[in-house]
DNA sequence: TCTAAACATAGCTATAAAATATATCTTATC
DNA sequence: GATAAGATATATTTTATAGCTATGTTTAGA
């Protein structure tokens, strides 16, 4: 059981914006920066930038910037918009086909248990998942002049 | 985000059985009950066995009946016996390469909520899956006489 | 004692989702 | 007009999972 690289992507991108204020990043920068795909990359970036958390600049001199303040994105909410297929059981999915589905438990249960997953994610921002004290850590390791 | 199927049809198998009360039943009945893959449900039941849930008879008239009584059977236990990667992202993998892991806090937000997903789980057993009203339904969806 | 029916076990193959790559287009700066 | 950026679509590769094949072992019963 995990989530996509494309959701843990999205928070990192976000993570990585945080930390650069108003200043235009691009797409090179960050695939760099974390050493993976700047193709992948750049279908998060367009996502994020359709749902509203960036705001992206094209032609030179372009990149992109948070769209958002970090205490007012909801990890909860991203992942949800982010994470593809959440039907944890084959009984969730549209695609179903097993037969004791309307007299099962696990339904309902697997159900309680993704939406227990959730709401801890709901308790937090972006802001929540950087710490102040870390700051000057996650910017070196960022290389992050 | 999803289980693999090798722990839904973990759970299958168990649902069937506890209805079998005593009587032996073979991969083949089952597999034809769910329809589902007999070669997959082999290795299903194989694990069953060797975890002790189940206790399985082989030669002819061969079969397997539960060897655990429904209600001590605990789904968060089954669940994190049978589902081989929880790591739910790549940080609580043991391949993980971001680097920004030490002063993340996804990690321990994540750890968090898978959390709170099992311990969902672990309030509920075989049993409890398995409502008394729902029993002559089920028994009829599953083709058991 | 032979055959058939069952599980045991290992290894192989197919599939589907995800990740990554390629290619071309559009936009903006210098 | 050249270059550097994102936009977009499509193709390919990778990987985990699911499913298949094959053979071995055990047991019941003819």
């Amino acid at each position: 059981m995990h989530i996509t690289r494309y959701t843990d992507y999205s928070l990192r991108v976000l993570i990585y914006l945080a930390q650069q204020g108003d200043r235009l990043t691009t797409i090179q920068e960050i695939a760099d920066s974390y050493d993976i795909s700047k193709n992948h990359l750049m279908k998060v970036v367009h996502q994020l930038n359709k749902k509203g958390y960036i705001e992206t600049v094209r032609g030179k001199k372009g990149g992109m910037r948070l769209h958002m303040e970090p205490e007012s994105i909801n990890v909860g909410i991203l992942v949800r918009e982010t994470e593809h297929d959440l039907s944890i059981v084959e009984c969730y999915s549209d695609k179903n086909a097993c037969k004791i589905t309307p007299v099962c438990g696990l339904k309902p249960m697997f159900g309680e248990a993704l939406h227990a997953f959730l709401a801890v994610l709901d308790k937090y921002t972006l802001k929540d998942v950087m710490k102040d004290q870390y700051k000057p850590q996650l910017l070196r390791l960022l290389q992050i002049a």
